[in-house]
RNA sequence: GGCCCGUUGGUCAAGAGGUUAAGACUCCAGAUUUUCAUUCUGGCAUCAUGGGUUCGAUUCCCGUACGGGUCACCA
């Protein structure tokens, strides 16, 4: 077989749907796998819906994805240009060829009796379907209209009977009666393509093998088929992959607020976390590693895995893996990335940002949650005794107050307050009082955070802290519990 | 409504005509742990439904229900 040659063909809207991403995500890896090319192509025809820097956010978002194209507007090709809107010339022809054969005609019908036709269907209860009215004009009919300059259409020549076939990699073969086709419009009255057949013609000229694309071209499949056939092109390989759904009924949309990948960037997800979940969500992997760098994912596709069934985007499994990347970051990086976060709520000089990066890291799951985790260190919050009360670890509002009893006099002889030194002295009172660690270290990390969850436990709070403010905190807690 | 597609646990999902029906996330329980967290161990599903084929179907076929898609001079 010749060379693979995927494309991924966006219209620029500004915005970078998810469900589009990932669209791209399958159509670059099943090129990398088979050693083939990335194309990209910009449908811009729409002159509409065009917006300003809509070209740009696809180009970022795909380069900080790592999908680098091999061809595409930018950097060039054989086969470009690359943005549609300047390939215009080429479909007249295209399609003028089509008429030649039969396999297309012109029609001079109006807006007006179009819409009558569908008035008309719609209230009979069939649906709507152009009549074939300019189907059988004569070629005096059809030379006088073009002379006198009377706008037209061209139209595909659907077959009048039998059924068209059709192969998609994932569904298999889809049959379907020919009667049902539409004939579409090829050519529009300004003299444009339609979207479908600038889609085809686009494919083929640029030798596309692969077409990976939504579910919502699934239906008008058999009529590219047809126009591949009525050209005596090869039809490319087709991949149909389902939607991204919000839940069982509605497609994620761009109102749901995390629809786009700007949006999951925007709540603090990883570059690397969103694409790798991307290609879990309608595509399953051989074996049981979930977790893949791009280069693995080149390795480890393959189009068996694609799923048939529409999938829900679930922000709890995004978070999962994004917490796994956040988590297997090197430290220095976790440091850098995060210390901007930690600033925003706290503002103290005297932290030591290495231990508080250490102990977050393995606590942080976003890090849009930084600030809130943090936000302690500074001023210790308004908090309710209840926290002190934990089953697991066995305290109570009493034992609490004991423990920080005992505890505060130890840090208060404490001269050089490290994390080790804390440590050491703390460890020796729970020998000393034989009781389980946590009867001692929980309460600490209570009264030094007024938090339910902190990064870092008793001790290392205490190290972050400092000794002023640890000791003032543990006093603080004495006096809320003997308030009690 | 016509046509097309789909339906395995709360979610993503693997899977095969006869299996203890993988794995991940969540949840629950327990263990470690410088307490919370992290980490680790364990627990939670008869595969939408009715019928058929078969010695045997969740896996093949047909119907039903439910869900999605599509029926533009939009892409």
């Amino acid at each position: 077989m010749s060379e693979v040659r995927t494309r991924f063909a966006p219209s620029p809207t500004g915005y970078m749907h998810i469900g589009n991403l990932r669209t791209a995500l399958y159509t670059y890896l099943l090129a990398k796998k088979n050693g083939g090319k990335f194309i990209l192509r910009i449908e811009d025809t729409d002159r509409e819906r065009y917006v300003d820097g809509a070209v740009d956010v696809i180009y970022k978002t795909l380069r900080d994805c790592g999908l680098n194209w091999d061809e595409g507007p930018d950097i060039g090709g054989d086969y470009g240009p690359y943005v549609q809107s300047e390939r215009m010339g080429m479909f007249k022809d295209y399609a003028e060829e089509l008429v030649k054969k039969g396999k297309a005609y012109y029609c001079f019908c109006t807006k007006e009796r179009l819409e009558e036709l569908a008035a008309v269907q719609k209230a009979s209860n069939i649906s709507p379907m152009y009549d074939r009215h300019c189907r059988n004009l004569s070629k005096e009919e059809i030379e006088k209209n073009l002379a006198e300059g009377v706008p037209y259409v061209i139209r595909q020549a659907i077959p009048e009977e039998g059924s068209t076939t059709f192969h998609d990699e994932i569904y298999g073969d889809i049959t379907v009666e020919n009667s049902i086709l539409d004939d579409q419009i090829l050519l529009k009255t300004d003299g444009m393509p339609t979207y479908n057949f600038a889609n085809v013609v686009d494919d083929h000229t640029m030798k596309i093998t692969h077409v990976v694309r939504g579910n919502e071209y699934l239906s008008s499949a058999p009529k590219y088929n047809l126009l591949y056939e009525a050209f005596g092109w090869e039809p490319p390989m087709y991949i149909h992959v389902e939607h991204i759904m919000k839940d069982a009924q509605h497609k994620l949309a761009k109102r749901d607020g995390d629809a786009s990948f700007q949006d999951l960037l925007d709540k603090g997800y990883m570059t690397e976390a969103i694409l790798n979940y991307i290609l879990l969500l309608g595509w399953a992997p051989k074996g049981e590693n979930e977790i893949f760098s791009l280069d693995e994912m080149v390795e480890a596709f393959d189009l068996s895995g694609i799923s048939k069934s529409p999938a829900i985007f679930d922000p709890q499994k995004l978070k999962a893996i994004n917490a796994h990347y956040v988590r297997a970051l090197p430290i220095e990086k976790f440091t850098e990335i995060a210390v901007p976060y930690i600033r925003e709520t706290c503002k103290r000089e005297d932290v030591d940002l290495d231990l508080l990066c250490r102990v977050l890291q393995p606590r942080a799951e976003l890090f849009t949650d930084i600030p809130e985790q943090v936000d302690f260190i500074d001023k210790l919050p308004e908090y309710s005794t209840e926290l002190y009360v934990n089953k697991k670890m066995k305290t109570t509002a009493e034992t609490s107050l004991d423990a920080l009893k005992k505890i505060l006099p130890i840090l208060e002889g404490l001269s050089d307050f490290t994390q080790e030194k804390i440590h050491d002295a703390l460890f020796a009172l729970i020998e000393r009082e034989g009781v389980k660690n946590g009867v001692i270290l929980f309460p600490l990390r209570v009264a030094l955070s007024g938090k339910q969850f902190t990064p870092g436990g008793g001790v290392e709070l205490a190290a972050i802290l400092g000794k002023e403010d640890s000791l003032s905190r543990i006093r603080k807690g004495i006096e809320l519990l003997s308030a009690q």
